[in-house]
DNA sequence: CCGGATCCCAAATGATACTG
DNA sequence: CAGTATCATTTGGGATCCGG
């Protein structure tokens, strides 16, 4: 992911991207994103905060995840300068489009995530 | 992803493995989960259609992600004691719960796609 | 409080060759 | 046809220190 280069991995008789599926992991895969969107779709998220809510990520992930969300123009970055500073996140409009997604994919995984946990469960899964 | 340790990335108050959207994102992230799921909505696929339905991926990752796949139960694998040989995956019930999240991403894809091809194309996106 | 910069490791992915 | 096996590379992610 993240290298857009071209002619990566183009699937059937897509163009030079790739399959349209891939192009959306492209933007919400990876480790984080898609938690943050999560956390986003509840309303605006300060650095900090965002910390607290993911406590396994560091603040170098938190701050790379973030600057490509915005970079996609998914999320917009307002800073306050004040004393303390403050910084608050938030959806863009194209941000919002991803709503209905991040919310099927949430709605899964607690449905589902139990199933597949890969320690022996998925047997009655399939058949 | 992959890690199912435990303690992983945890989000807010959720339980040991993390917030259900990073649950879903483990089962259908990476750079090809997805476009094999997406391709077997179609329904069933052979292992060299796969290869051409997907020109960028390596026979080993192909095998890779299908093994994923099936172990989580969300595909199917089908041998055929024949000469030559002959393997047909296709989606589980488990594996067609997805569908409609697959679907959502691929129409997500076609349509934004451009617009946020990281190339100098987001700024109308927010605001 | 909100990061940027640097160094480092582990995991994901890829290239290539070989096989029942 | 449908894979394994091995090796090399790339990338994601983390620790830690520094700065406005």
């Amino acid at each position: 992911m993240r290298n857009r280069k071209a002619g990566y991995g183009l699937c059937q008789g897509d163009n030079a991207y790739g399959c349209p599926v891939e192009a959306t992991l492209d933007v919400i895969g990876g480790k984080w994103k898609g938690v943050i969107l999560y956390h986003l779709t509840g309303g605006t998220v300060r650095f900090n905060e965002f910390r607290r809510l993911m406590p396994g990520i560091t603040q170098r992930m938190l701050t790379l995840q973030l600057r490509e969300l915005e970079s996609d123009g998914l999320i917009r970055r307002e800073v306050f300068q004040e004393i303390p500073p403050r910084v608050e996140y938030s959806l863009t409009d194209l941000g919002r489009t991803l709503e209905e997604i991040i919310l099927a994919m949430r709605a899964w995984g607690e449905k589902y995530q139990r199933l597949s946990a890969r320690d022996g469960a998925a047997e009655d899964a399939g058949r």
